[in-house]
DNA sequence: CTGTATCCCCCGGGATACTG
DNA sequence: CAGTATCCCGGGGGATACAG
């Protein structure tokens, strides 16, 4: 498929990214990606998550087919979530991801650093402008 | 690298994220990877993103050092924007998020359709609810 | 053409309290 | 334990106008 489909307006990527694009989403993938988690284990574990976010994204995760939800009705109650096969095929480009992420992040840093400390640098411009004139 | 350490609290993928989370700079990149633009090549390409948030999403890509700008001083102004060594380096896992996306859509689209008509039925849930007690 | 500067609204999402 | 229900604030981001 051409990749200007993807970028037409109702693409499904958008989709996606609107799933992958929250931090949390992936995050909970990753976390259910090593295995079987409940309810509270998420929470702890996915530092700075609140209860409400936890809920709203496992529901939209258990919505897209993504994550599935077992609740035993024992007291204490008690609810599993793990990746059906859909997640779990997620989690192949995700991991993907995260492994040009883990490789890269230092490139980011210098790029940053340069960048930034060319924008507070007195004066001269690192790099000589292209002259040119076009039509 | 084990996955837990991309789990911790300020792991790489979180910063990573920040970036390909916004769908903006995502739907840039992948633009950039077919080619160099122009800002308002970039601006009527991409359906939906204001010019704000255009300047924005390229200052910070340029600011991470994906994406490079080429200012020609000429009137009326010319600027390019082009993936860097480092932006394309990222086009490989995103271009994989976006296959997935592309090969998955419709399993999403039909979890979606049952989870909503399942929630909208009468009654008789469709998964009998697995007994057990735990310790 | 390529931005910058403002205004301003909306809602994402945290904190807190309550329930089955 | 596993959620729901409310309140409420900040800032993300659109619309618009202006500038080099």
């Amino acid at each position: 498929m051409p990749v200007d489909d993807a970028l037409a307006q109702d693409c499904p990527i958008r989709e996606v990214l609107d799933r992958v694009g929250d931090k949390w989403s992936t995050l909970i993938v990753l976390r259910l990606g090593q295995r079987t988690h409940r309810f509270n284990e998420l929470h702890r574990e996915i530092d700075g998550i609140s209860q409400r976010m936890l809920t709203l994204t496992l529901r939209a995760l258990v919505r897209d087919g993504l994550v599935s939800r077992t609740a035993y009705p024992t007291v204490p109650p008690r609810v599993d979530y793990e990746l059906t096969e859909l997640g779990r095929s997620l989690l192949t480009p995700i991991t993907a991801l995260h492994e040009w992420a883990v490789a890269h992040r230092d490139d980011i840093r210098h790029a940053r650093a340069g960048h930034d400390q060319a924008a507070h640098a007195p004066h001269a411009g690192p790099s000589p402008e292209p002259l040119a004139a076009h039509p």
